[in-house]
DNA sequence: CTGAAAGCGCTTACAG
DNA sequence: CTGAAAGCGCTTACAG
């Protein structure tokens, strides 16, 4: 019943150059910026594919380049309900990066995402492979070993994974991170306690765990780990642990030490409910630094890790190799530990920015 | 230096044939599972494909096809630097809808921005358009009047923005939300003068502003409105506004009602900030429900709107016009008032989920 | 500078 | 059920 005015038909590169009088090949030319059409030829056509409101397609245009300038980038969803975690803050900021950079090559972006409770991510990614040059592929999408396989049909670039050779991967110095922090509240508030909420299996979460064990002994404080400290990156399963630790009136460390941000929101928020002051009794801190992180009360301290350079970076790799068949290997970016008021210090007078150290511009990402 | 075993090769449906020993032909039927093709005919199809890893060549099936399966979403970013705004958020929730709709029936998702400042959006759509069978257009991306000659270029669903013949749109029902959050803070609370702090000039903040000022003539609270009152769904944006008010001494109206849930946070920054309590000297309320409102504190009294299921709409109205050439032109959610505890009601006991009214699944959208 | 023609990798009538 | 062939809408040597 609603129709548009000018029926929206397929116009070709024929309508085109019949209407320009001129060849497809002069149209495509001048399209193109290829050759050094004449001005008139150019002129006829610019007005023919004006008035046609002329779009080239861009399947018949990737099919005759070979490049279909589409990148695909695919993340596991963590809930099914966005109201009920905000963990895709961090996925949404990273791939805004990857946005960015690829439209500076003119490049558009393909975004997936598998349920979370999709056994099996191939079928989905092969699907995609179809309609890309090449892949980024979040953290937790796959099984290490079902990426080389996948590697060998599409260029792949992976997002904070294990380092796997013949890969390439972009990821953050977790190690680094989580030694400032873990020193900062052992030396620099003098806790003696600590304990690691885990996050979901992953790279990331290995190598947070790691450091933090070898720093807290390092530092000397006790610290506790285990099954009783698994969460799975959600607000919701940090809260889970504290909850049932102290239903079953277990003593609570001096701090806790999140996976990530959104687990120590959860946190916060369980310590709260029961009456637990944040930092007063129990000091938290976060990773990552979503945004919101700072809106909380009290403002989270955690490690900020540069996700849009990243995303930008994992653009940059996967393009070098769709290009030029360039292929590094693994980018490592450095962290940045950001001091608000959750570990106990002070909360500042001005901004948030200048209690934190200022932003010192990367040194740049180091490739291995 | 580093370099994938298998090297990745372009297997094409014709060296899958001839490993297979039948015609591409064959290879396409298997594939796509037209006629009958015989048992060993597919068994030795579907084992030289595994062989070889084959992937059909997007771009070669859509230039065949007629269909690309792919749609493109179009959004305006609303600050450069994600860690400064996250009103992203919004648009992060309705394209998760969109993405998971589109999978249901084997679309995939192009998501694309448009910078802060970029004028004029129309080269970045229509490099968009040639890529994909479809597009939907988020808010503010383009002038109303820009929108029906791309549409005579591709199918075009809009989100939010006010309904054009011949366009097909997709929005929230602004003004039934605006009223009964105003006669919450007039009627329950007997709150004698507000404000309505707008965002930027749009359908939905106009919307909002209209039923604002109906509502409060008709409950007879004083109100007020104006350039003073000028924001720009940024929390930073609301933030200026209370910030500029106090600095010139002006009174505060007893609530604050927001153009949306971002400036709605920026507004109870800046109060804190100089002392002024939420809820008790100055009632605040946002409009979206994004996730992170909740977690405020005060948690945040707001308008729900069914974000994800309005982006699973508008691809499913946009997949109608590409499959069928169905022209549906204007469809409207209903939106649910969230009751926390900014608006100046307690603090729920238990979960936000039952201190709001029980959430009513959508009778369903209304088609005009 | 311009045009005729081949070719990109698929799908699908059309015969057999 | 299967294969040979045309055709989808572009780009780009290759001649002229």
């Amino acid at each position: 019943m609603t129709e548009a005015k000018r029926p929206r038909e397929i116009r070709t590169i024929y309508d085109v150059a019949s209407r320009a009088g001129v060849s497809i090949a002069s149209v495509s030319r001048v399209l193109n910026g290829q050759g050094r059409p004449r001005t008139e030829t150019r002129e006829r056509v610019m007005r023919a594919v004006r008035e046609l409101g002329f779009v080239p397609d861009g399947a018949a245009r990737a099919l005759s380049n070979g490049l279909k300038e589409v990148v695909g980038v695919v993340f596991r969803r963590v809930s099914e309900t966005p109201f009920e975690d905000e963990w895709l803050l961090f996925v949404d900021v990273v791939n805004r990066g990857i946005q960015v950079a690829a439209h500076e090559r003119g490049f558009d972006v393909l975004v997936s995402s598998i349920g979370l409770h999709d056994q099996d991510a191939s079928p989905r990614l092969v699907a995609i492979a179809g309609k890309v040059d090449g892949l980024v592929v979040h953290d937790r999408v796959l099984a290490a070993h079902g990426m080389p396989r996948l590697a060998g049909t599409v260029p792949i670039v992976t997002l904070n994974s294990a380092p796997t050779p013949g890969l390439m991967n972009v990821r953050c110095d977790n190690g680094s991170g989580m030694r400032q922090l873990v020193r900062h509240l052992v030396l620099d508030h003098g806790y003696p306690s600590l304990a690691y909420l885990a996050g979901a299996p992953s790279p990331d979460n290995r190598a947070r765990a790691l450091a933090f064990e070898a720093e807290a002994v390092a530092t000397g404080a006790r610290f506790e780990t285990g099954p009783a400290w698994q969460g799975n990156f959600s607000a919701s399963g940090g809260a889970r642990v504290i909850a049932s630790l102290l239903d079953r009136g277990g003593a609570l460390p001096r701090a806790v030490v999140c996976a990530n941000d959104q687990t120590a929101m959860g946190v916060m928020q369980a310590l709260g409910r029961r009456g637990v002051d944040v930092p007063g009794d129990v000091a938290v801190t976060g990773f990552d630094d979503i945004p919101v992180a700072r809106h909380l009360h009290p403002a989270l301290t955690t490690v900020r890790q540069p996700l849009q350079h990243m995303g930008a970076c994992a653009f940059e790799v996967l393009h070098g190799r769709i290009r030029a068949g360039r292929a590094e290997s693994d980018v490592v970016f450095p962290v940045q530990l950001i001091i608000r008021e959750s570990c106990g210090c002070a909360p500042s007078s001005g901004s948030e920015r200048q209690s934190a150290r200022p932003w010192v511009p990367p040194t740049g990402p180091v490739a291995h």
